[in-house]
DNA sequence: CACCAATCTGGACTTTGTCTAATTCCCGGA
DNA sequence: TCCGGGAATTAGACAAAGTCCAGATTGGTG
């Protein structure tokens, strides 16, 4: 499956997103290259040849693919936030040294042991990761 | 055990921390509560009665305290950081409405099926981040 | 073509956190 | 007690991520 832009515009409208051309150029951005994004870099690609898309818009956009379940949202670092194109249920691998971040099928992996919830809560997600580094 | 201002100093020294006036107050605020505090919260607490302590000091003090293994860093929010002073091995449950994150001890929760490593990598940590929200 | 609602924009603003140069604190020795 | 010096603290300027708003643009419809 090739991530062209008319295909974008249709995976944005089956997600109920009116597809702009901004819109498909950010959803372009991350499905694309399959990876983690932040904010910044997202701004980076889309405004390379020629500036394109403001920050207000990137930012209300992300907000808006995320509410619409297009993507997912990966709080890893303090200091921004990354967004990841795979929606699927999957955990984090996060190399602390160089801030890259990677994926792990939750397919094979079981937690077990959890406590109930407190009445009338229900679960959103559970994020695992899984912090590493360089040996010493 | 009561955690007094002098038992802060012990605590202090035996982590290799030259106990100051301003990093007494510091542990004391984190460790009175028990409670996930983030850098703003602690720059409130400590500063009530008169204001003691700047800025810079409380963010200087958590990253020591935080290298010297007495706290830990919990990252679940997007805007700020918290610290918590229950450096036992657990998780965390975190109400994404209010915000509040409480610990889920790890002994009885049991991660299964993770990846190997790559090599010459080490686990640094492993958070598991449960997030729950009030039934629709 | 004109209209209207949705979208986009620049830029001011907020918040969290960092940095730096100057000051203050505290301890050990004379 | 007084002094010197390294450690710690400070105020405030700065940086980066993200939010907000009022006005401009866009694009589809009659």
């Amino acid at each position: 499956m090739h991530y062209t832009r008319d295909n974008m515009a249709g995976l944005l409208r089956s997600h109920d997103i009116n597809p702009t051309h901004q819109r498909i150029e950010i959803a372009h951005a991350l499905f694309s290259r399959q990876e983690h994004l932040s904010a910044d870099q997202v701004m980076a690609i889309v405004n390379t040849r020629h500036s394109e898309t403001s920050k207000a818009t990137v930012y209300n956009t992300l907000k808006l693919f995320l509410e619409k379940g297009l993507v997912r949202e990966v709080i890893v670092d303090p200091s921004k936030v990354f967004f990841d194109p795979n929606t699927d249920p999957h955990h984090h691998l996060y190399e602390v040294d160089s801030g890259k971040l990677s994926d792990i099928d939750a397919e094979h992996i079981q937690i077990s042991g959890l406590p109930p919830l407190p009445p009338g809560m229900v679960t959103e997600g559970i994020d695992l990761i899984v912090r590493i580094r360089r040996k010493a």
